[in-house]
DNA sequence: GTAATGTCTATTATATATATAGACAATATA
DNA sequence: TATATTGTCTATATATATAATAGACATTAC
């Protein structure tokens, strides 16, 4: 598993929408702001976050961004694999995104690999964004 | 962690050498065909292999390749972190590829991926070349 | 009606990944 | 010592991914 910015932009917003969400509509200029992001791109991301449904919208004056579904419901795995594809070491030994690589002969780091794919899926699918509140 | 061909086509070229350690020096060509390799793009990597003191070579007819030091004292890892950087899941976590990343505010998420990245780092440490023979 | 928001698609810049090409150097052995 | 066989080194090419920027448009509150 390795994340691109996408991810850590993405996770950044979550989290902070979820740590605000007393305040309605959280505008994505007030993200920006918070985290240091170039708006344009965060919204790139924010339309796949929405699409995903991930997010909810309102457009217009006071508009902006709410979770579409409880914290605890959205885990740092699905937001990293939308983003950023496998969390497998290597897509030979991706579930999601399996493909054929020239290290697939070798059994044995293979098996190991597959270790370390359980060990990282498991703990990021468990871990969820109210836990980073 | 996530490996790119180049970690794949060292890890298989080094499997493959050290497995064949009583043939003496072996040719490029052989290890190309075992695993269906571009020839000239593993030669870049030998290339590298060899600089950073992996592997041995012989020029001239019946020349090749040979491991420089004992199959156990070559780690996943080390083989790892030079053809593609970090283990770590994020830079902002990496102890010897460290960069400033979005995310790093998030005390919780850092570490979070800090758990991972001593997971998987001392996991690959301990996965010598001779593991995979 | 206007200002403040988000939407959507296109475009750009740069880096990374994945090679290919070719002239050269060294060695074994016939 | 000539030749075939191997590795060395550096340059170049191509595709894809990464990280944005730009701008015309749509919606809503007031």
């Amino acid at each position: 598993m390795r994340l691109t910015t996408k991810s850590e932009y993405a996770l950044s917003a979550l989290i902070y929408i979820a740590r605000n969400e007393g305040r309605g509509f959280i505008k994505i200029e007030d993200i920006c702001k918070e985290y240091d992001l170039s708006k344009k791109y965060l919204e790139q991301i924010f339309n796949s976050l929405k699409h995903a449904r991930y997010i909810k919208t309102k457009t217009g004056a006071s508009g902006g961004y709410k979770l579409a579904r409880p914290a605890n419901k959205i885990s740092v795995a699905e937001v990293v694999r939308l983003m950023d594809g496998a969390l497998a070491p290597t897509l030979a030994v991706s579930k999601y995104f399996f493909e054929h690589t020239p290290l697939e002969k070798e059994k044995k780091v293979m098996k190991f690999f597959r270790e370390i794919r359980d060990y990282v899926s498991e703990k990021v699918e468990r871990l969820k964004i109210s836990d980073l509140k």
